[in-house]
DNA sequence: TAGACATTTAGAAAATTATCTAACTATCTA
DNA sequence: TAGATAGTTAGATAATTTTCTAAATGTCTA
């Protein structure tokens, strides 16, 4: 929903991985679960935080809930990140 | 040092809001805690955060230390979002 | 060199976050 | 509709992070 949340999610490398996993192709949570040690349970809580953080986006089919990566935060992040290169204060 | 703590340095308010401080001019430590209600220490302890995630440089100058922005890892950091936009799997 | 000023370090308390197990909800299929 | 599978929710505990006050360090100047 919003900057501190987009932050937020990204501050966990569980979380990066997952978004490395979702820029590869498009997994269901089960699938996703699998590539990592720690519980479903504990990896369902990380989605909800990127789904919150608008970072990925899931839709349900049948039994499984497909996730993907949602790319317009990925650009307004890119707008933050630009700010600090390039416009600002003037250089020497 | 890693990206990791890039991103935990950036998953805080206080430190981005120091960061955009810094976006428009070098200032001392005391000046950036001015701009905050938070006690000094506090703001020293994201200073430093700031500073080990390499966001920031810092200079003595007599009683007071200089700080500024590092540009150098925004610009890895662009490199990370920008694997989220427009690379990666087919689109349709 | 004593005192003032700028900043950091130390250590503790409070708040937040990550993780687990157990239980629940939703969907499919025999 | 019963059982199996996929996933989430609830609630507790452990770990991490934020913040504070008090004390220490470093530098300047009278």
């Amino acid at each position: 929903m919003s900057l501190n949340d987009t932050f937020k999610a990204l501050s966990d490398p569980t979380r990066r991985r997952i978004l490395d996993l979702l820029k590869e192709r498009d997994m269901s949570a089960g699938d996703i679960a699998d590539h990592f040690q720690m519980s479903k349970p504990s990896i369902s809580h990380h989605l909800n935080l990127l789904k919150q953080a608008e970072l990925v986006l899931d839709e349900r089919h049948g039994q499984h809930i497909m996730y993907s990566l949602n790319t317009t935060v990925f650009q307004e992040l890119m707008k933050w990140v630009l700010q600090f290169n390039g416009e600002g204060k003037d250089r020497q």
